[in-house]
DNA sequence: TCGTTTCACTGAACCGATTCACTGAATCGA
DNA sequence: TCGATTCAGTGAATCGGTTCAGTGAAACGA
């Protein structure tokens, strides 16, 4: 980020040239010089004394006159559950290289951890300044989500919503969770403690439910704690929680972004990882491998995800017709070992 | 990150109603419920009846139409240098809060390093399709950014365009880089190597040369080592340097993501940090203190940065005609110092 | 040579809002 | 009671492009 002294410039902006004075310019018709700048309907000579007139102007088509009269923008709207959280910010790097790729920007909006909110935004974008959308809805089950979906192209990612759709991503979180609690359990572990983002008033939230349904199938003590998403946020929670008896064995934070504020707190309280407490994250960022004890993280496969949601949600923007179970795509959550897991204290050796 | 199973719907957007519709249905004028809706020239009853008639036919105003006659559409380009920069990610975050309170919407975009990029991003985003531009730009001294400040205000981070102003915010690097250099001094440290983000072909970068020039001053003998933003570029990158003699006392990352990085190769080559290896790092990440031993980091004010920048913009958009130095914020780098440096072995002791 | 096709271009409609200039009716003060 | 003012609402212009239908001239084939 080290750059040399900042300075921030506002300038008066020139009236700009519009297609009438290329027009002007030219002695043609609008028209004319609309179909030139494209290259239809035109003589070579006129693409190039329309072309030469054009540079000599500075002219640039009007953005927003041009999605006017065609009814796109190239604008996706890209709704984050939370801008602090380092896996959605990955995340959202990762949307809008694939969305690049189809020629889409990204309108990018932080819906904070606050349903309301993301509703509210998501409604904002859908006035017709974006063509598509990209969500992980906090509240799937809220109905204003159907409105939403009727309105324009919409791609959810995390949580399934209740609309009519035209194509599907599938991660498997409850696998993941698993896979974690499975191998915490394989280990000795019998008490986890599981730092979950907060989420307010959803108490049939897939992944929590996920957690717990799994901990009693395997017969595991799970106490599920919220926490913000934010690294800061999250080492004042798991500061709390590992400040009082009694203390888990294990950690399963459902986000790597927590899971750093698991390895600050048990830094700060003198808990050695994973001597004496166990840390195991969600999303594999890269962080992982910077910790010490590199972490154990669920690779849910951010980057296909990412590519097959900015693939679906540019063919749906471009007007493919297809509807039902079309863009159906699956992705297969695995375990990332590293040194953040061990047996706990009381049943080595 | 972990949600439930992530599922894409697309939907086949119904027709949706404007403002002709609504006035239709009332009995209206367009401009009359223009007017109702927006409360003014109208009575109460009439207001009414058009707000019912309005939530009826589920309509709301399209912002592209909007946009085209208020000439505003209420969106501001980001430009990042790079996205995957964990202090870019977060000032981003910073960013969108703060133009979030000024009702102002991020359309963000990523240079990915590429400073063609950098400059074709934004002249894509200069036509007319945002009110304003943020950018720390990768080459200030290319002359296509005036062209681009011309057209619409442009809030540069990072480094000073050569256009013409009306307002700045400055944060001075070259002050950060100096309490960094001036502290591994003091603890000893005679050989110290940089690694900065690399930019292609900018040998007159200020960052870059601030850092000669003050280890100059010191009679440091500094090597500048370029690395890509990316946590895992810059793991490989530290890990070449490291991996091979003479081995550096000192490294000095000008980023949080790159120091990532440096703790990662360090880790694996097994030197010890701050034992065999001093590390310090630029922007004060949250993810110091998830860093084992914490990292020392140059706070440069991101949050106060962000603000500053947000408010600015926010003012030109609005139309403020201030011109020349009004605007003027300076913010002083400091340097928060943890855990990750020491006098370097030989001099221990 | 005549009728048809192609070509290059024009005028006007359109996208969906906002806004200006105007009108007829109601209200006001004197 | 009359002229002036206010008020609610209308029609048309506007923003800056794209696109449809049409036109005159040139090129073409038989």
């Amino acid at each position: 980020m080290a750059g040399g002294p900042a300075t921030v410039r506002i300038v008066v902006p020139r009236r700009r040239a519009t297609i009438k004075d290329v027009a002007a310019a030219t002695g043609l018709s609008p028209a004319a010089v609309s179909y030139a700048l494209r290259g239809v309907q035109t003589s070579a000579e006129t693409q190039e004394r329309v072309q030469a007139a054009a540079t000599e102007l500075g002219y640039t088509a009007n953005a927003v006159a041009r999605a006017l009269s065609q009814g796109r923008t190239g604008l996706v709207g890209v709704l984050s559950r939370s801008l602090l959280d380092l896996g959605e910010q990955r995340f959202v790097e990762a949307l809008g290289r694939g969305l690049g790729e189809h020629g889409l920007q990204m309108v990018v909006a932080d819906a904070d951890g606050e349903p309301e909110r993301e509703r509210e935004l998501a409604r904002q974008l859908a006035d017709q300044l974006v063509d598509g959308l990209v969500v992980s809805p906090l509240d799937p089950s809220d109905e204003s989500w159907t409105d939403i979906g009727e309105m324009l192209p919409v791609v959810t990612v995390g949580d399934a919503l209740a609309g009519p759709t035209v194509g599907e991503v599938v991660f498997d979180n409850r696998a993941g969770v698993s896979l974690v609690l499975e191998h915490l359990y394989g280990l000795g572990h019998r008490d986890v403690t599981v730092l979950t983002p907060s989420l307010p008033s959803t108490p049939d939230r897939p992944a929590e439910r996920g957690v717990l349904e799994v901990g009693d199938r395997l017969g595991l003590d799970v106490t599920v704690v919220n926490s913000e998403h934010s690294i800061a946020a999250a080492t004042d929670t798991a500061h709390a929680m590992l400040g009082r008896p009694p203390l888990p064995t294990a950690v399963f934070c459902l986000s790597d972004s927590i899971a750093c504020g698991a390895y600050a707190a048990a830094a700060a309280l003198g808990h050695p990882i994973p001597g004496h407490l166990s840390v195991a994250g969600y999303d594999n960022h890269a962080i992982g491998n910077a910790l010490a004890p590199a972490l154990s993280s669920v690779e849910w496969g951010m980057a296909d995800v990412a590519a097959a949601a900015s693939d679906l949600l540019a063919a749906a923007v471009a007007g493919e017709p297809r509807r039902g179970a079309r863009g159906k795509v699956r992705v297969t959550p695995s375990l990332v070992l590293r040194a953040s897991t061990a047996p706990p204290r009381t049943v080595r050796g």
